[in-house]
DNA sequence: CACCAGGTTGACC
DNA sequence: GGTCAACATGGT
């Protein structure tokens, strides 16, 4: 775990915040579309989960227990345009399967029900505190591939464990705040010029963090 | 045509 | 502990 950064976590998020505004995540009409769309976006832009979202509810199959009894193949068709189609369809079925036969998961503690989360085939670190956080509303600091880049931006350089503890350490502990955070990151990691140090970051003044 | 997108897994060192 | 190919579609 390297820090070089002069900034803190929270000027730096004050910075994003007044740059882009509220976000408004996770856009989802219930905990359990949070589950869904955290497995679908992996690796795909949110415009084609989106997409994905719209068809499992117009065939009603957007809760636990219907999903968990859908047909694989059409399940594979409904989310195919999220990539990885045949993957994400099974998870799907298997995870949906879980929180039918586990109502009330979402109540228990974030670390018990991260642990309980990362054991499910087709969800790791990052879905599983997306899960914990949105859909759970409990405090866990999500890290992405996004917030790697703006934390190399920062001089701050660390596994995803030292990341998380990192921003969960320095900030208070805030659900909406967490919330918020990563969804800014994500918005600025949309822009990000791809440079350690770049010259139009939001993030930079006078050519210095 | 090459590359990337709001990752995870299993194999291997 | 870390690295890497495989997984697949859709957009620049």
């Amino acid at each position: 775990m390297i820090v070089k950064h002069k900034k803190t976590l929270t000027e730096v998020y004050n910075k994003l915040f007044d740059h882009f505004g509220k976000r408004y995540w996770w856009p989802a009409e219930t905990p359990f579309e949070v589950v869904v769309g955290a497995v679908l976006t992996q690796q795909t832009k949110w415009e084609n989960v989106e997409q994905a979202i719209h068809n499992l509810k117009e065939r009603k199959l957007m809760d636990a227990e219907s999903l968990s009894r859908a047909d694989v193949e059409e399940l594979e068709e409904l989310v195919r345009c999220t990539g990885f189609f045949r993957q994400k369809a099974n998870r799907l079925k298997n995870i949906s399967r879980f929180f039918a036969q586990n109502p009330g998961i979402l109540e228990k503690p974030a670390d018990e029900l991260r642990k309980v989360l990362l054991s499910l085939n087709g969800v790791g670190e990052e879905t599983a505190d997306s899960i914990v956080l949105y859909a759970a509303d409990k405090p866990k600091f999500v890290i992405d591939a996004y917030t790697k880049r703006m934390c190399g931006c920062l001089g701050i350089e660390g596994n995803y464990s030292e990341l998380q503890s990192f921003f969960e350490s320095s900030l208070p502990v805030d659900v909406p705040l967490y919330k918020e955070y990563h969804a800014l990151i994500v918005e600025y990691g949309k822009r990000f010029c791809g440079k350690k140090i770049c010259p139009d970051c939001i993030l930079v003044e006078n050519g210095k963090m």
